[in-house]
DNA sequence: CATCTGGTTTACGTATACGTAAACCGTGCC
DNA sequence: GGCACGGTTTACGTATACGTAAACCAGATG
């Protein structure tokens, strides 16, 4: 039987394409398995983020092959997804993050004040995360405060 | 026809209990209007976490009555839910939030050791947020930058 | 008394984000 | 040649988190 090479098998074509650009320690291509195992997540899934037009790949005799600025927008996804963002709404992000600096004025004024926006919302959400850690480090001080009342008083 | 009261009507037996309760100011218990209409959400929303056992209000002839620390409860499921914890999630969170201080010592000290996982997962969001902030004010630098240029240059 | 208001339950529908299974294709190795 | 391997598409299923509609009830009001 064919011993699969440890580094990441491809369809032929692909692999010789991905293998042909970047040596070793900075490729400049990507499988769909290599980036499903960099980020955790599924092939299912890669392809669903696609399908919904969060990524665009550019394909070779039907594989896919994800370029350095494709696996950025994963990582975005990713992220994004872990923040509890839609991918609706990750998708206006990477909307704003693909034109970095094209465009007309307009439409580069549109991106300063979208920007803005979404970085206040997070500072908000940084926020809500501080009152929730507040919250749990209360709960962990009582927790051990009780505990040692237990322990002196032998009450276990 | 029957003028509705400023403040939220209530089913009758609920609104004097409500009202018998708390001044004004500071009210005790709080009907399901009250609270949906405070964080912005549906009776239905409420009565779903109810259904998935993350909130137990009283019953008073059928009608939900609220107290503060339902409220409280609600408040942080609204949170959790805008930082993208399920629901699932947030039912162990108030879970522990609930248990405050009870129990004995084996517990309090899952306790300790949970609350202790659970901030520093909020560390890690919080720095993964920073990461969003830092793209989002390159993208706001850039595209700034842009507008000055094309702006001397009045290429439009 | 009839209606309205705010509440209740039950049931079915829907959007999001994939999971899973089936069936296919192209290349390399024995 | 054949099979394993990694990839592909298509289709249907599933979990979460509600929305929506229907039908009911209990007091308050005119």
């Amino acid at each position: 039987m064919a011993v699969a090479s440890k580094t990441t098998a491809r369809t032929d074509a692909a692999r010789a394409f991905v293998d042909a650009h970047g040596h070793a320690e900075a490729p400049d291509f990507f499988s769909i398995s290599d980036l499903s195992e960099e980020f955790a997540i599924t092939h299912r899934a890669i392809r669903f983020y696609e399908a919904k037009g969060l990524l665009s790949p550019r394909r070779l005799n039907g594989a896919r092959i994800y370029s350095r600025r494709d696996r950025a927008r994963l990582h975005i996804i990713v992220r994004a997804k872990s923040l509890g963002y839609s991918l609706e709404e990750t998708k206006d992000y990477l909307d704003l993050y693909g034109r970095q600096g094209e465009g007309r004025i307009k439409q580069l004024e549109v991106s300063v004040h979208k920007s803005a926006e979404m970085i206040a919302e997070l500072e908000a959400k940084k926020r809500q995360i501080d009152e929730k850690i507040e919250e749990l480090r209360l709960i962990n001080r009582v927790c051990r405060q009780k505990i040692a009342q237990k322990r002196a008083k032998n009450t276990d």
